[in-house]
DNA sequence: CGTTCGATGCACT
DNA sequence: GTGCATCGAACGT
């Protein structure tokens, strides 16, 4: 079968030009890099979110053709950065060929390099507000908007080439076992799509409301 | 345990 | 003008 990551272990094209849940799936246990000049951040990728399609009533894509939604339509293997309630940045990886809308939101990460400069972009995120400022380290990339922050990844981070050297993904070599998928979060509609996946028991995995949990991929059937 | 709500910017109707 | 792929504090049961 083809290799899907350079010498390097950064991810190819041909990883990204997948089906979307097989993409997200994997995604899981890579790094995610962010490089502003000589400041490098980076953490192992623990939980993501797929959305796929015009017909999936939570991705953007769902009205159509837009200015925003643009990059999903590109090629695969970009980035797709918006701004989500006015505050946050939030970073998919474009997925499936050009022309068909698709992308996965990256959630959450277990930070690895750049450690400090994350409490440094945290901090500043939290100034003039009354929000406490994390403490661990797997605290620093918990949640979409916050490893966004903790990365400095930003409006000007939209529609890049995450083959470039810039922002990327890169297999390390870590084998990720245990799963856990469920309903994504923060949606109102397309709720019954269990397009959530996540690293089983990891600390820097989000919180969901108790009443949307996740289930082991291994576990028994979870009653609708 | 649970739900509510403010902060905040912009794409879209 | 409306509604978010959020976060975390505050408050209700």
């Amino acid at each position: 079968m083809p290799t899907r990551s350079d010498a390097d272990g950064r991810l190819r094209r041909s990883f990204y030009d997948r089906p979307t849940l097989d993409v997200a799936r994997d995604l899981l246990g890579k790094a995610l890099v962010h490089r502003r000049g000589s400041t490098v951040c980076s953490g192992t990728i623990v939980e993501v979110e797929a959305y796929i399609g015009e017909t999936d009533p939570a991705c953007h894509a769902a009205p159509g053709p837009t200015t925003r939604n643009a990059p999903l339509y590109g090629p695969p293997g970009y980035s797709y950065v918006y701004l989500s309630y006015g505050i946050h940045c939030l970073v998919n990886a474009v997925t499936e060929a050009e022309g068909f809308p698709a992308a996965v939101l990256i959630r959450a990460l277990e930070p690895l390099e750049g450690i400090a400069a994350m409490r440094r972009r945290r901090a500043r995120a939290t100034q003039g507000r009354a929000t406490a400022r994390p403490q661990e380290d797997h605290e620093l990339c918990r949640g979409p908007g916050n490893l966004t922050a903790a990365l400095g990844i930003t409006l000007a981070e939209n529609r890049i080439d995450l083959l470039g050297n810039r922002l990327f993904v890169e297999d390390r070599g870590i084998l990720v076992t245990r799963v856990v998928r469920g309903p994504r979060i923060g949606i109102s509609a397309g709720i019954a799509r269990p397009w959530r996946f996540a690293i089983e028991g990891n600390p820097a995995v989000s919180k969901p409301t108790s009443s949307r949990r996740p289930v082991a991929l291994d576990g028994p059937a979870r009653r609708e």
